[in-house]
DNA sequence: TCCCGAACCAATTTGCAAGTGGTTCGATGA
DNA sequence: TCATCGAACCACTTGCAAATTGGTTCGGGA
């Protein structure tokens, strides 16, 4: 009988020596290997046939390849992200209102504590300003700085950028669309009340109020953002279906790589 | 009478010319400006008047400069650090541990819910070690580890980025010392206690219970931590005195940017 | 005493070259 | 007919040197 898949073999040979090579002690660490050029002329056969060895490897977590880096040895290093691009890839809507939930409840009882008077000074115009600000856009604009104004009056430098570095993943790219929808008008009215609430708060140095107030918010949001997630076609005035079904797609995209 | 600040003259002139530049419509956004001999020379004064003219304007605020890049129009951009010797520069070891009782409790609750059985199973061994283990090296290391494999447990990737980011700012440079100094005999003995509280609410999924051991845990590394902080100089078994007070130092060092 | 020009320092940006893995293509040979 | 190879190209990363910028110092000159 013929070999089921003779396209293998010298791609098997490959394998062998790479095994060996990887086994050898020279190669303990997190050693880099030759270049694939370098590698495939060392062992004798072509790139094409090393390559599909390295993939194979790669898969068994013998090694981790990258463009531009080369071929390492060892497991591939925890990737812990940093930049902001590769965080916004790995996350999700749902996942940053949790975050939420966890970090501005306690922004809020902070600042409550902390804020100096200019700070409620500023709070209390920014208020205003996200009330009587009309269009979605400037909304946006207000609402971001005000929640960002919070986060500055807690005093603490650490979660302030902690703060920001989610704030900047939720403006990102496609998730504007998607907040946009999750505030209809009503609930828009909800979200000044809920506003002057935590506050008031504040304001009144009512550390518990403030952070109660806060996490009431935004577990408003959090329901708002499930309700447009969970029925995507809800009755438009303008009748128009967005083209892709944004949701789902980026949760899938994102979901690839935990 | 005489110009009782005579040195002041072509940096006045600079000046008018200047915020002349400023209010015409040319410099609105955050526009660059010409390079600062660019600039005196079309001016037609000395680099030196026109330098003391941009440092009025920066001191009220109009424009901004930095070192290699340039000279701006409009206020400086806040300062967002997103890299970790920025923000290990501008936070202290107090705020890290705010962050943590902020956060990891919250981390230890969604792990209760979440974690796979397979995350149950390494914690437990995770104990075993950071219990066995002797030299103040190894436990730092599991310890870390354990604190991490929760984080991971809890299933949400951007919590688990932000607790990466705390982390490493935590493991930074002068605050090992610190941290060593913080975990005498008892208090070890106290944590591996904590730590295995921690874990069974969690493997018993009694998500409050775990967040509530969580709490108490940090609560006293904290404790700990501000012992450590307040009383330099307590009575050491090997006599041994710290060449240079290394908390005062490093508070200082680390203060000087808010 | 003050101003100017020059020079130098330090931080940043920019461009380029080299090297890497990822991919495509046509030629070759079993 | 098919797998293979070599070559070429693309995309990404790194490293380095040049250029540019603000920050600073110094000496000449009015």
């Amino acid at each position: 009988m013929s070999n089921p898949d003779p396209s293998a073999d010298s791609s098997n040979f490959a394998l062998v020596r790479l095994r060996a090579l990887l086994d050898d002690s020279s190669f303990e660490g997190e050693q880099r290997l030759p270049a694939e050029r370098v590698l495939a002329a060392q062992i004798g056969i072509g790139r094409r046939a090393l390559r599909r060895a390295l993939e194979v490897l790669e898969a068994e977590g013998r090694i981790w390849r990258h463009q531009g880096k080369g071929t390492f040895a060892g497991p591939r290093p925890a990737h812990t992200p940093a930049n902001l691009e590769e965080l916004s890839k790995r996350t999700h809507p749902l996942e940053v209102m949790d975050v939420r939930l966890e970090i501005e409840p306690a922004l809020a009882r902070l600042a409550a504590m902390r804020a100096t008077n200019g700070d409620i000074e500023r709070l209390l115009r920014l208020a205003e300003k996200t009330a009587s600000s009309s269009d979605a856009d400037g909304r946006e604009l207000w609402d971001s700085a005000l929640h960002r104004t919070i986060a500055e009056a807690a005093g603490n430098s650490l979660l302030l950028a902690i703060f920001d570095m989610v704030d900047r993943i939720r403006q990102d790219t496609a998730w504007r669309l998607l907040r946009e929808r999750a505030r209809s008008g009503e609930r828009q009215q909800a979200y000044v009340e809920q506003h002057r609430r935590v506050i008031a708060a504040i304001a009144q140095r009512e550390a518990h109020a403030a952070e109660h107030a806060m996490r009431e918010h935004l577990d408003h949001v959090r329901e708002g953002l499930l309700k447009v997630m969970t029925s995507p076609l809800p009755a438009r005035m303008d009748g128009q279906i967005p083209e892709k079904p944004v949701t789902a797609d980026t949760k899938k995209e994102i979901r690839h790589g935990t």
